[in-house]
Order: structure tokens, then C-alpha cells, then sequence
DNA sequence: TACTTTGTTCAAAAAAGCTTGAACAAAATG
DNA sequence: CATTTTGTTCAAGCTTTTTTGAACAAAGTA
């Protein structure tokens, strides 16, 4: 029984724009523009929205929407909110960028950081195998530099976190004291 | 002349694997694979490599090797190593994590940062041609959510360069001083 | 100047990634 | 239990991005 109701189907200006942005950094982390609509949408909106709403006014596929979601619901992008009285699953915004954040370095960062680890290991052994003592020792200093590289993305992460959070840093005189967070 | 000479068309196997991981890292962060074959192959070559060297041990095009050197010139990945009594262009990699990662932060981030503030600012003005008090009263929340994460994604930027640079971070008891670094 | 070397450009082909929608599954309803 | 509602899956089609290589430009050589 379709009521009267301002049309659904059609965004505003603001809301189309607002999307835009979303679209734009979703395509910068590399997701997929159908992705940055559904979660732009839904940041608009002032109410929890319902798949068909969203296939709705986004005017994209059931496949899209229901992929779309599955990934931002992995991501902790969005979160599922119950209303009572209706079967259909509404979703809302996570606001905090700081989830947001952590939910895509935990998903999206992390794991290739870990499987690089073993990545290096197995390298190292390569390494071995190599004829050459020069050739042997440069190897290993590269494969230095790429450990290194690594050890510190991964001390990064905590501070990017702390600084989300609203963390207050202070640089101090340098003392012989390792990094602290 | 060819000169007899150690067989610059295969790549060892530690080679392969190192190279392995760039071309991962490059899709991560959104470039194409022989960007990271590129960028991998001078990384683990002793010596400055040329134009041709990269045609042949990586087995790729004239055209990718040129542009992917382009982008990589442009991000400051790559340097051009001035060989003498050779006319062609000798290429090494940047070896410092921290002005790798600026280059790429000043190339592909920071554009993206900054024509989002105009965009915020276009979107400020649609709102205000919204007819209803409430909408709109939300949607400029929304929106100054939207300038709170940019803000303080501004405010990560110099932080993460400095972590990389080395600076020693402490964590103080909080006071109302502003974020320092 | 004619020729060679070195590298760039760009249109077309190939590959990769995204979207669609029909078929399917699961669960509520009557 | 049959039907309806709600959402998922996945093969096929479509779009976008990447790669290729032939034509071109620039600059050195003879």
C-alpha cells in the first residue's frame, strides 16, 4: 500500500554531492564506487534505511547493494539497527572515524602486513641458496631495509589510532628512550 | 657486442619473490602491477639499472616501462643516476621509507584533501537551499562531521611523517594545550 | 645532412574489476 | 504446507584500467 510520501526515489542536491565525496574516497582506498554510494547514503540520511531503500534511491542492483553491504558490514562501516515491527534489515552509518579507521587497517592493512612477514621469511631462505657471497650480502641488506620498513608501518598503526582517538602527543627532547604509545 | 655476460633475462629466485611483494604493495595502494615489477627490480639490483635492462629481465613493454618510470619519477620513487660515457638514463630506488611515503602522500593524497575542502564548501551552500528546518539542521551536522575527519586528517599527516623520520613520541598526562608535532 | 640511439605517445587489444539480474535459500506468514 | 517476503549468490555482460607495440620525437654521431 504505497502511501503518500516526498519521493523517495529522487536525492537531493546536497545529498548527491555528499555522496560524490563518499564515492571519490572510497574509489582512493580502492573500493568500488557502488560501496561509496551505499555508505554516502546512508550517512545522509537522517533514519536507518532498508536494502530496498537503498536500491531504491541509489537506483543500483539488489547484487550491488546486498555485495555492498556485506563488505562495509566486514569493514564495521555499518551497523545493523533493530526496529521493531519490521522484518527487513536496517542499516546505519558508524560515525566514529576512528572505528572507521580501525576497522579498515584491521580488514584491509593488517593482513598483508602479516602475510608479508612470512613473505620475508621465506625470501631470507631464498637468499641462501644464492651462489654469490657479494650478491648474498647485498640481498640480505635489502631484505633489512624491506624488515625495517615493515616494523615501522607496524608502529604506526597504534599512534594513528591514538591520534583518532583524540590522544594529545607531545615531542619531547630526544632521549636514548624508545618510542612510546 | 654482446659480451659474455651472467644471464640478465631471468630473474633469481629471491628476486622474483622480492619483486612479489612490491607489485602486492602496489596494488594496495592502488597502482598498477608493473609499477611495482618496476620500482621491485631496481630495489633489488645492485647497481643502477637502464631503460632497456628493465624491457628485458622483467619482460614487459617499451610503453609500461616508460610510463610506469613516469609515475614513478613523479612519486620521487625513482631517481635518475647519471652514469658517465653512457647515453642512456640509469635509474635507483628511493631507499628512504619516509620520502617515499611523502611523495606518494604530496602525489595522490593531499590533491584529493584539498579539492574535498571545496567540495565541503559547495555542499555547505546546497544546504541552505533545503526547504525543511530539520533536514537541514541534519544535514549540516552531517557535514560538519565530514569536516572533523578532515580536519583531523590534516592534523595525521605531519604525525606519521615525523614517526617515520624518527622522532620519539611520549604520551603526557593530558592538558589543554592543542596536539603539538 | 643522413643515420643511429634512446625514449615517449597513444590507439587498440587484453586483462581486471564491477554490476546486473535470474535463480536460489531461509525464514516468516497465513 | 503453500505462499510471500527478504536477502544472497554467481555467471554473464559491461566498464574501466592496464598493457602493448608501432609511429613519432629528440638528440647525439658520423
Amino acid at each position: 500500500m504505497p502511501a503518500l510520501r516526498s519521493d523517495n526515489t529522487v536525492l537531493s542536491a546536497w545529498e548527491t554531492s555528499m555522496i560524490d565525496v563518499f564515492v571519490r574516497a572510497a574509489s582512493l582506498i580502492g573500493l568500488p564506487r557502488s560501496i561509496g554510494e551505499i555508505y554516502g547514503l546512508l550517512f545522509c540520511a537522517s533514519k536507518a534505511l532498508t536494502f530496498d531503500e537503498l536500491i531504491e534511491r541509489l537506483q543500483i542492483s539488489k547484487g550491488s547493494v546486498s555485495q555492498g553491504l556485506k563488505v562495509l558490514r566486514q569493514l564495521g562501516a555499518v551497523k545493523l539497527h533493530y526496529v521493531p515491527g519490521s522484518r527487513r534489515d536496517h542499516y546505519k552509518p558508524e560515525l566514529s572515524m576512528k572505528r572507521l579507521v580501525h576497522g579498515f587497517i584491521k580488514d584491509q592493512f593488517e593482513p598483508h602486513l602479516l602475510s608479508g612477514s612470512q613473505r620475508l621469511d621465506n625470501i631470507d631462505a631464498l637468499i641462501q641458496e644464492e651462489g654469490d657471497e657479494a650478491s648474498r650480502a647485498h640481498a640480505l641488506n635489502r631484505l633489512g631495509t624491506l624488515r625495517s620498513w615493515q616494523k615501522r608501518t607496524r608502529k604506526l598503526m597504534p599512534i594513528v589510532m591514538a591520534v583518532l582517538g583524540g590522544a594529545k602527543l607531545f615531542n619531547k627532547a630526544p632521549t636514548d628512550e624508545e618510542t612510546i604509545i
